[in-house]
DNA sequence: GTTCTCAAAT
């Protein structure tokens, strides 16, 4: 314990002397055979350095005792070249040998002589290694240990230790440390001031860290290059890129001489603060002054690039690292896959991670975090998903920052087996404890969930729970119990703002009627539920609705067999929505266009015609959508100007119903001439003639696509399952009741189909609270993204003023989930104020016209036989109808007529009806 | 012959 305390320069003038000491102990232990201290390298201990003992730990192999190796040698060291050798192996990467060794001496008894070892310059050095694996606890139990034996910590290991807790993001207990090491008496040094300044650089207080510039004025202490280089980091921490500058100014002002860190951190400033081209200038100077770059300049260019949305710089960057003989390691690469995602630029984002891996660089957890990151601002769900299985199979650890990720992105998909997957994913990390959803006592739950998609699952799970409390303890009516749930903000909120959350949590909650409330908390979005007037909604069809995507119980599909799938629909529906795009542009309807106002007379009419084209679709046994196809013949024809004569109306619409009929059905659909003459009472001869005369006047383009037809197109691609009686009737049955209102309504005659079909599914999901209300899947499909602007929000404000004309709360008056509606798919609820008093066709809506003419009875409006069944009740067949055949005769029925459909439209005038 | 600074996603 005597050389415990021997600073530099104590010692005995003989220190050397005590090798010799040693020397003769290790002389009596020579047995028969040996050499004096020899080690089976042939070379003896007493001539070894620190090098030599450092390379006979390095060749040992796992199992073999580092101490039995060397500890003969240790007697040959002091103190300081022991701390040199435990510098060195953790410089190795040993710094488990580090330990091994030391761990071994500290257990040694007072007496051994090798105990002495154990003083303050070694226990420092360990102190200081505990840093890299961030055992602050142990850093902690050996100073306790150093005072139970007396040794004086010096401001060695004070700074040591600081630097630990840094490491261990314990800033607090740093500065504690710091403290005592002022109250000890200690004289902080240079190194300590430069340990100090980084505690406030991380703590975001940045002038407290200019303060300690000042004040080694006053100390005599001359600052370095570090210490100005650590400040400079300090600004860039704590959002002062622009005072960093000013300590770069203040640093060649004392005269001190940038290295390529002070470089480096420059660059970073300007990066922060978005100026790339100033990030560059730094870098040409660096080169021109032949300043060494190294990885950590480049990739904070790279950084750089990303916040300026740069992503074709950095890529060029990126090549320049290489000539510049630079190996990037995994944070280059994250840097360089965060600018593509950051420019949208996705699939560059994947081609680089893929080139880790082949490059020698393993990507880790921020790597996958990034990319899907990338993924999920391109509503590129599938392969975020493969991303997430990649990230797996590579043994990370999901976290609640990742899985908030992939739940939102896979929501907002609205694709079913994506929210299937989200719900599964929800359930995993809520039994893991991944969310940190808990209950705090009885009131309030806490669940980190900082986006959209993770607020909505955690909610309806919060919901859930609470109705199972409720059903246990039995309903407090009119409880004065106000539970909530607390969505934790995270540390960064999603692009769309901070309030999006609320948005969506608000819509959701109003449309199904839930009594709750929303409030804005700094911690983030609190709901309150009142609990005492929740009876009845825990038995309502709104929230049956509502919780329904929770309870799925779906087989957990391999990632591979949903993306494949996904796929196909995505291509199908593609193909087939560009042939909606083409007929489109050929064929613009736009009745009422000009004005704007409708003409009453001309609705009345046009509502009297539909009636009629409905009823005999109806009767003819047509789907819907081929009666809604007749109605946009019809209407074409009107706004042709080349529907007159109100007396050929009934004609005209038998004609219209069988060309709808013929293009739309399968063949043996098609009426003989006996039937149409039964049904209609014309003679099929005068509907055969319409027909014909229809034909010509279209030109023989006699295609049509209506809105409900498209509508069907949005949901196959959504993977509605429409065999699944509740998944349709949350999925399709609101919108499609809508759109049968709709069809009647000139307003719409405005804008494209795909655009009136869209607007009303969206108006029916956000009436009824389904998340997401505009799925990303249909924005990718259709072009339209923001139902809030421009011509699609003009179309849903009118399919939202239809929504209030039918119920003025603006609900959906949703009906019971009876076994018998479930069967009888017809009884879609919308604008059926009590379901249980109408059977499907037993009698007019309210609201819907009833119209008698031409020897037609019409009720119309009264959505007709299900309108997800189709007559061979095969959904597949369906769906292969919707996209492939229908709409690729479509096509084929495209018209021959020039680009100039006026001329067309005059000569068909004068010839015809 | 002990102590310290530079880059990245949620």
């Amino acid at each position: 314990m005597g050389q415990a305390q021997a600073g530099r320069g104590e010692g005995p003038p003989g220190e050397r002397g005590q090798g010799y000491r040693k020397l003769w102990q290790q002389v009596t232990k020579v047995e028969r055979g040996q050499k004096l201290g020899e080690h089976a390298s042939g070379v003896p201990f007493c001539d070894m350095t620190v090098e030599d003992l450092l390379r006979i730990i390095c060749s040992l192999t796992p199992e073999e005792s580092a101490v039995k190796a060397v500890s003969r040698g240790l007697y040959y060291l002091d103190s300081r070249a022991l701390a040199a050798l435990l510098k060195e192996l953790a410089k190795a990467g040993l710094s488990n040998r580090a330990s091994e060794l030391f761990d071994w001496l500290r257990q040694l008894n007072e007496g051994h002589e090798l105990a002495v070892l154990c003083d303050v310059y070694t226990y420092t050095t360990i102190i200081s290694q505990c840093g890299s694996h961030q055992q602050l606890r142990k850093a902690l139990e050996l100073v306790a240990e150093m005072r139970s034996r007396g040794i004086q910590c010096n401001v060695h290991t004070y700074s040591a230790l600081m630097n630990v807790c840094i490491k261990a993001n314990e800033l607090d207990l740093a500065l504690d440390v710091y403290n005592q090491l002022m109250r000890e008496g200690c004289t902080p040094n240079l190194v300590t001031y430069n340990i100090l300044i980084d505690v406030h650089g991380k703590t975001g207080q940045w002038q407290e860290a200019m303060k300690v510039l000042d004040a080694l004025d006053g100390q005599g202490v001359k600052p370095e290059v570090r210490t100005y280089n650590t400040i400079i980091n300090a600004c860039n921490r704590s959002g002062q890129p622009e005072y960093a500058l000013k300590v770069y100014e203040r640093m060649l002002k004392d005269g001190a001489v940038p290295t390529a860190t002070t470089y480096t951190a420059l660059i970073s400033s300007y990066g922060k603060t978005g100026k790339v081209e100033e990030a560059l200038q730094i870098f040409h100077d660096m080169v021109s002054r032949g300043c060494e770059r190294n990885v950590i300049t480049y990739s904070s260019l790279i950084s750089a690039c990303e916040k300026a949305g740069r992503w074709e710089l950095a890529l060029e960057l990126f090549d320049e690292m290489h000539r510049d003989g630079c190996k990037p390691n995994v944070v280059t690469y994250n840097a360089l896959i965060a600018a593509c995602g950051q420019a949208g630029q996705w699939q560059p984002a994947i081609d680089i991670l893929e080139q880790m891996g082949p490059r020698g660089c393993k990507p880790d957890a921020v790597t996958f975090g990034t990319l899907i990151a990338a993924l999920d601002k391109a509503n590129q769900w599938g392969k975020a998903l493969k991303a997430l299985d990649d990230m797996q199979m590579q043994g990370h650890r999901l976290d609640a920052a990742i899985l908030n990720l992939i739940m939102d992105v896979l929501m907002r998909s609205g694709v079913t087996a994506a929210t299937t997957r989200a719900v599964q994913l929800f359930h995993v990390a809520h039994r893991q404890g991944q969310l940190r959803m808990m209950s705090q006592g009885s009131t309030d739950t806490t669940v980190i969930a900082f986006t959209i998609g993770t607020s909505v699952l955690a909610l309806l799970q919060w919901f859930l729970d609470l109705r199972l409390r409720a059903a246990k303890t039995g309903f407090a009516v009119g409880s004065a119990e106000r539970p909530g749930l607390l969505l934790l903000k995270g540390k960064h909120t999603r692009i769309d703002g901070p309030n999006s959350t609320r948005e969506a949590v608000t819509a959701i909650l109003t449309a199904t009627n839930a009594p709750a409330t929303t409030a804005i908390t700094p911690q983030g979005l609190r709901v309150e539920f009142d609990l005492g007037s929740a009876v009845h909604w825990f038995d309502s069809p709104e929230f049956d609705l509502l919780v329904s995507p929770l309870l799925t119980n779906a087989p957990r599909k391999l990632t591979e067999v949903i993306l494949s799938e996904d796929t196909a629909t995505a291509t199908r529906c593609m193909t087939a929505f560009s042939a909606v795009k083409e007929f489109e542009d050929s064929h613009p309807l736009g009745a009422g266009k000009a004005s704007g106002e409708v003409d009453m007379d001309a609705a009345v009419k046009r509502r009297e015609g539909i009636g009629m084209l409905i009823t005999l679709g109806r009767t003819l046994g047509f789907q819907e959508q081929t009666q809604h196809d007749s109605i946009q013949l019809m209407d074409r024809l009107t706004s042709l100007g080349l529907l007159t004569n109100d007396v050929m109306l009934p004609l005209v619409a038998a004609a219209v119903t069988l060309i709808a009929g013929r293009q739309g059905e399968r063949r043996d659909k098609i009426p003989s001439d006996e039937v149409v003459a039964h049904v209609t009472r014309l003679s099929a001869q005068a509907v055969s003639e319409m027909e014909a005369n229809i034909r010509t006047a279209l030109h023989n383009d006699t295609g049509a696509i209506c809105a409900l037809r498209i509508l069907h197109l949005y949901l196959e691609r959504l993977g509605c399952d429409f065999q699944d009686p509740k998944a349709r009737h949350r999925l399709a049955g609101p919108a499609m009741t809508l759109m049968a209102e709709a069809v009647f309504v000139p307003t719409f005659l405005q804008y494209r189909p795909s655009l009136v079909a869209a607007a009303v599914l969206y108006t029916a999901r956000r009436a009824q609270g389904t998340y997401p209300f505009w799925p990303a899947a249909l924005g990718m499909l259709t072009g339209y993204t923001d139902p809030l602007q421009g011509e699609f929000a003009a179309c849903v404000s009118a399919a939202g003023e239809l929504l209030r004309l039918r119920s003025p709360s603006g609900h959906l008056d949703l009906p019971m989930l009876s076994p018998r509606s479930l069967g009888s798919p017809s009884m879609g609820g919308l604008g059926s104020p009590n379901p249980n008093m109408r059977s499907p066709g037993s009698g007019p809506m309210v609201g819907s016209p009833l119209v008698s003419s031409g020897g037609f009875s019409v009720t119309a409006a009264t959505p007709g036989p299900g309108p997800m069944i189709t007559h061979n009740g095969s959904p597949n067949h369906m769906l292969s109808r919707t996209s492939s055949s229908t709409l690729g005769s479509m096509r084929v029925q495209q018209s021959p007529v020039g680009p100039n459909p006026n001329a067309a439209l005059s000569r068909a005038h004068s010839t015809t009806l």
